[in-house]
DNA sequence: CCGCTATATCGACGCCTGTCAATATGAGTG
DNA sequence: CACTCATATTGACAGGCGTCGATATAGCGG
């Protein structure tokens, strides 16, 4: 779980200019692929746009089936995947369920190819 | 294949705060979500990671196989698919070919967060 | 010219994922 | 309580993607 990737010198020929710098581990590079899957979606990028554009900050599901052409269920499993990757937050109002960007999260996405 | 998607109202009945903000349309989306594919591998970011500190801002596929433990033909489509989303450049000297980050690109990507 | 090395391409296979239809859950309403 | 509406969950299916082995291409050295 958190063994860090061990990089080799390897013997270099008349290539290979391996620099000992450090470098993103196996494990860390495991999660933020997962944070840029979530963003891997033409139609999650278009929730996340809607959601940011609306009114107060936040929409629920029923704002977001129509604009997207897509079935209901297939909307709630987008923002599932959102939701999880810490880009939205949910909160249910009544019968209604209001999606938000998470403050900061886009930010803090935006920092992790920085540090690259 | 160039049918922009056309939002109706949909009558508001209690939920549904539509406002008619600009956003994200479904070819822009497909574009940027092409982009963050190219991220949404962990064996990518970390290629890009070992690239950006590699001695010269360059690696050979040489040095790029064994660190991340994958055959050469592998690494050779990753490299591909990252040179393809405009994050890497190719220069082949000799024998060996040479790949190096597209100046610049990586923030170009970091601003597409922002202007979601 | 022949072979060796570095890299790219091809074909195949298995897994992951986006989508939908059907159904479940849960809250408001008569 | 029965009904309706908003949302979530489940199961199934098709297409996309990561990986590998085999092969092609191209430059270098004997």
């Amino acid at each position: 779980m958190t063994a860090l990737q061990i990089v080799e010198p390897a013997a270099a020929d008349a290539c290979c200019t391996s620099s000992g710098l450090p470098v993103l581990g196996a494990e860390e590079a495991q999660g933020k692929a997962q944070l840029f899957k979530a963003l891997a979606d033409p139609n999650r990028l278009r929730l996340l746009s809607i959601v940011k554009a609306s009114d107060g900050g936040e929409a629920c599901v029923c704002d977001l089936t129509e604009p997207l052409d897509l079935g209901q269920p297939t909307v709630s499993h987008h923002l599932k995947i959102l939701v999880d990757a810490g880009l939205l937050r949910r909160e249910k109002r009544g019968t209604w369920a209001y999606y938000s960007l998470v403050p900061g999260a886009l930010e803090r996405t935006a920092g992790v190819l920085s540090d690259l």
